[in-house]
DNA sequence: CATGAATGAGTGTTCATTCAT
DNA sequence: TATGAATGAACACTCATTCAT
């Protein structure tokens, strides 16, 4: 009998190991030799559960997609309209040690996207995911009647992820500038800023 | 007599070389012969001018952000408050292909700044210059009673900077969707939601 | 009980899909991998019935020749003197498909022999089995006053060895040149010229 | 002024070096590094002279082939007919080490070219410039009633060129076997055997 | 001052081999 | 017996760097 192994729980470990060296000293610093060290494996093995380091690169952002992705349900569940709006987002901002690895590993990608037109295609579908989600939480604001008057749905979506986005970006090159509660509060001092005003 | 060069001519036409590889390809596949070829020289000759490839890389980005900053005066001549803040945010967007390249030119940079403390301090060091003309101005704004009450105006300068680069960012990955008049009125709406209603 | 295995047979089906893959993609091409998934089993069957990669590409190269002087008996049969060697000759020429195989594999072993004094023994040692049988049936043809007077038979058995080699190798390089017919055609001429001539 | 290397020359001494590796260790184990090596050089100088490896080993083909044709008009010279046949024939047999050395290249590359469409071609081509020569010497033959009656010019050469082939490889795979003068007595043997008997 | 020849370390990739299961 | 996971050396190739000219 073969040596029993979980192929996808390998696959994973050394996808994860990929994002870490990625995240933390940049997809330049990350060599198949170095994920492989990292991984703790020989480097002769990502041979087995890749096609090539480009596939096992691309395997490192759809986890980090996938994992951003999977706490979508969690984060927003009993919430909807502005409170999900804001949950999904502060969600993607970098708060915490995981959170900061996930952004650092976007910008990453964002750089080696702009001179890649496959890559650039899998980013903006990925975005597409994270913009239906605010677009079905802000129709319910507009239902609940929670949006201010005036606002264009599209508009305030787009300049919501514009705001996550640049807030990320930001808070991972200066993180003493925007430490945690810093991003959120600008976060939230956004929505609040998006809700309609009660009329006495 | 000495044969006459024009060294810091010579320098800047071989980093504005740089800079064009690096907007356009990316870091990585900005070489030192790529770049010498480009700027129309033979590759020996970066090591008459800089250090090494960090120092050209370095000084590509530092002769982007004076690009930027020398346009600052100009932008907002005439101008004060939120028209200048607007101005400035403005002229930062990936409008033409100029901003464009610029725009695609930073992205390589913060990547590559992620993993590399010296080169995160020139970014919080460029945007520091940014945000005292923002400061400036929006401080103009309050002065003249322009800001709405209830904005704290940090907490707007750096929501400002955010929306700019987040806006940024996505106008040069997914350019269809954010084409310039889109950005700009993103942008515009976002100011005018700063501004103080005229009360009855 | 052990699970009965036929080894001889397992490793000759191994043998000829190593010889299949030499003949049609190079000795270049043969990898282990690629010649137990030819055969239909991991690559690391190979281990149990081979010592090394090297003994398997040897076995293939026998099996090769083994097939050949399998054939002798049966092309010959009934012949004797000069149709014997031309049986001899015609079925060593790339003519079908099986044998333009035959001949493909041998070019490859004899690039591969020229740096391994090994190999060339190998092939040395079979090309005497070979003559053995040529110079019979030339002894035949002498006995039988079917050679031209003035033949030395060595000389003679020499040159259609080489020609026999020469016409084959040609013939996979330029196949459209010498498809089977004319292959078989040259052969014969020069069989035909080394037949005594009636005398009135 | 910069470094003077005479181009072609550097590229001569590499190919050369290419060629030596080839011929007397085989397509196999002639690697870049060995390559440069051979030729006094480090590795990485093969990328300033060649596009890339298979770039060199066809320069390999091509010189060697080169240095056989360049020979063609000297050992015919003055010679015309069978003689002038014979003279082409003989210089490409592996009569002395220089000799050896290419017929123990080109068999290799009939090896390679077996699994490689493009190196078929080059060899066809290669062929035709040597087919030409013959066939205009077996035309002088011809007209000077030289060639026995009956033999088809074509054939014969076809024939001639085959046994020269197999003659080749047959005395690099077992030199002891066809030392110089066995390789050129066959050969003048089969010449004389064209030559039309003299008539009473 | 400028060239580009030369170096050699580092890269992604391939692969024969070993061996725990 | 058979598997295929894992290893690690070898490969072609790229490239920043050095430096003789």
């Amino acid at each position: 009998m073969p040596k029993v192994v979980d192929h996808d729980e390998r696959r994973a470990a050394i996808v994860a190991a990929a994002g870490r060296l990625i995240a933390r000293h940049g997809l330049e610093a990350a060599t198949v030799r170095g994920i492989a060290a990292e991984a703790g494996w020989s480097s002769g093995v990502i041979d087995h559960y890749f096609a090539d380091k480009d596939d096992l690169l691309l395997q490192a952002l759809a986890a980090s997609h996938q994992r951003i992705s999977g706490r979508f349900a969690r984060v927003t569940r009993g919430l909807r309209g502005l409170a999900a709006v804001r949950a999904l987002l502060a969600d993607n901002l970098p708060t915490d040690a995981d959170r900061r690895d996930e952004t650092r590993l976007e910008v990453q990608f964002w750089a080696r996207s702009l001179g890649d037109e496959a890559l650039l295609e899998v980013q903006r579908a990925e975005t597409a995911g994270f913009r239906r989600g605010l677009r079905r939480h802000l129709a319910e604001a507009v239902d609940d009647g929670e949006l201010a008057a005036g606002l264009d749905p599209e508009d305030t979506l787009e300049r919501l992820l514009a705001l996550m986005d640049g807030i990320s970006v930001r808070a991972v090159i200066d993180p003493a500038r925007l430490p945690a509660a810093r991003q959120l509060a600008l976060l939230d001092g956004e929505v609040e800023r998006l809700r309609a005003r009660a009329t006495g």
